[in-house]
DNA sequence: TGGCTATTTGGCAAATTAGCCAAGTTTTAA
DNA sequence: TTAAAACTTGGCTAATTTGCCAAATAGCCA
């Protein structure tokens, strides 16, 4: 991967890593604090070698950050605003409902 | 497709369509004001059908509503927040650097 | 009506992604 | 050292996604 990546690769990878389930799932476990690979994998179901492959690609794109301590390699969110960043994600697909006309939201949207 | 959607699917869906080089440029376009499938397919440069698979999947996940008129089929945003949400797309992945430790961003962060 | 334009849909092959197992690496501890 | 635990990486198949072409649909106008 080249070390510079364009602001437009650098969202469309941050987007692609966190539109997958599980991946998903990781990174809003981590909002509570740091874990390891098998808490993760404890709390995914999946083999432990899926779940480090959705783990580094969640570090790729700079969602996640590891510390390894010991035996155990720890991730953790880079940054606090993860939930204003789901916030916003709740936002920009509103309620559906009459899905053909644009709708005016309410006053908490972003 | 389930009509009632799980909050987290909903999220996965709207993640997933934007994860996309072609459909991020779309619906960044489309923060200008609503464009035809034509007008998009030309700043797209891909086979019109494509462009509209794109399109239909950006709909889908209800990131972009669609209004016909005449011959011509329109999209636009169906949220007002796409620029906010883009900037908490920047956010969440913080500028790399000293990249296994984390990293309290500036101010401007969400 | 018939023809023309804009768009969507079906179907397919190529490319990418997912997830498992097995093997390799790193660190701790006996 | 040797062994064991916690991860990561390589390699493979299955599943999904992409993007093209061709055909179908919808609306406009002569």
């Amino acid at each position: 991967m080249p070390a510079i990546l364009s602001n437009q690769s650098k969202r469309v990878s941050v987007l692609k890593a966190l539109g997958h389930p599980t991946r998903l799932l990781i990174t809003e476990a981590l909002m509570h604090g740091e874990l390891c690979v098998c808490d993760l994998r404890d709390l995914v179901g999946d083999d432990i070698s899926t779940v480090s492959k959705h783990l580094s690609i969640l570090r790729a794109a700079g969602v996640l950050v590891s510390q390894k301590r010991g035996l155990n390699v720890f991730y953790s969110l880079a940054c606090d605003c993860f939930g204003e960043f789901l916030r916003c994600v709740d936002q920009v697909c509103p309620p559906s409902g009459s899905s053909s006309l644009k709708i005016s939201l309410p006053d908490n949207c972003c």
